[in-house]
DNA sequence: ATGGATGCAAAGCGTTTGCATACAG
DNA sequence: CTGTATGCAAACGCTTTGCATCCAT
């Protein structure tokens, strides 16, 4: 129940919860917590998966077991307040939709994307980013970040397809 | 006049004109090269700028000296075909629109997108793609491409804003 | 108490599509 | 000729917004 230690394993160096962190970056522009902002920040916290804005519609706009439910409006406008806190980012696109997730508490990394099954794959990769420093320093750019994709075919979809025999060669 | 030499110069090992490409790719398929199909193709190759469906749409949807009028579908629809074709491909989001570039005779390469002025900067470097290649490899994933956005402040916008005092100072 | 937030429904915006007509092969 | 493509306008899917009401501070 105690939402400050939820998920410390896989986000060690991180402190403060998602939910304090947006609290604070909300105090700052003087906005509020409510009760909406709090179950969605739950919900997308809840795992690691990716996510994109209508799944998180459809999972808290029917009545839910804890009461939260949080109408589509306020899912889209707290999305932008929490990309704006950099609590989540949007990560890719895929399937012409807008793929967020977490982007607090976790190493930076990429995605292959899986042209066939459409499935996003994280990697991490060092040397990417600081090729990428070099190369943004040599022209005098200021970085803040990159998106990467890969795009190709999974190591799962690569795979011949499963034959219906073994069944039958086991007999 | 000749569609076949032009660019030629920035394409050096292209041999085939777009529009040649493009109905050779349109044949394999039982489609057409229609006038308004050729027409757009010409508009997009005419200069390297990277481009949305919407300037597109604009100049060709009002009546042109040419006489090349295309309805906003038919853009629409010839910029699929276009990507399915291999001759544009879709090069990163800004301002909540895909933008394109030719994908037809030009050496890879990545962007920089200005967080303050939105513009696009072209880079190259080939450690990317060999690290990319690499790191493909060793998960078992079938890389065919990459998209790649490094996010920041140009070097055009992080200059000292321009002085007006210029002409003054040389009287 | 009071300025910010919510829910609803309507509007926006880029993109796609159904259909009658026009045209390339 | 015949099947494909076009233009138009309507439909779409995702996202945003106006407004009356609600609530965190």
């Amino acid at each position: 129940m105690n939402s400050s230690t939820v998920n410390d394993l896989t986000r060690p160096e991180v402190t403060v919860s998602p939910v304090e962190k947006f609290r604070e970056f909300l105090a700052t522009r003087s906005k509020r917590l409510t009760q909406e902002r709090e179950t969605i920040v739950r919900e997308i916290f809840a795992d690691h998966e990716h996510f994109d804005s209508d799944q998180i519609v459809s999972r808290l706009t029917q009545p839910r077991r804890d009461g939260g439910r949080v109408s589509r409006a306020t899912v889209y406008r707290t999305l932008r307040e929490l990309e704006k806190a950099g609590l989540i980012r949007k990560v890719a696109r895929s399937n012409d939709r807008e793929v967020y997730e977490h982007d607090y508490g976790y190493p930076q990394h990429d995605h292959f994307i899986c042209e066939k099954c459409n499935q996003l794959v994280e990697f991490r990769n060092e040397e990417i980013s600081s090729v990428l420093a070099r190369v943004s320093a040599e022209h005098g750019f200021r970085m803040s970040g990159h998106r990467l994709e890969v795009h190709g075919i999974c190591a799962n979809c690569a795979k011949p397809p499963v034959r219906r025999h073994r069944k039958l060669d086991m007999i």
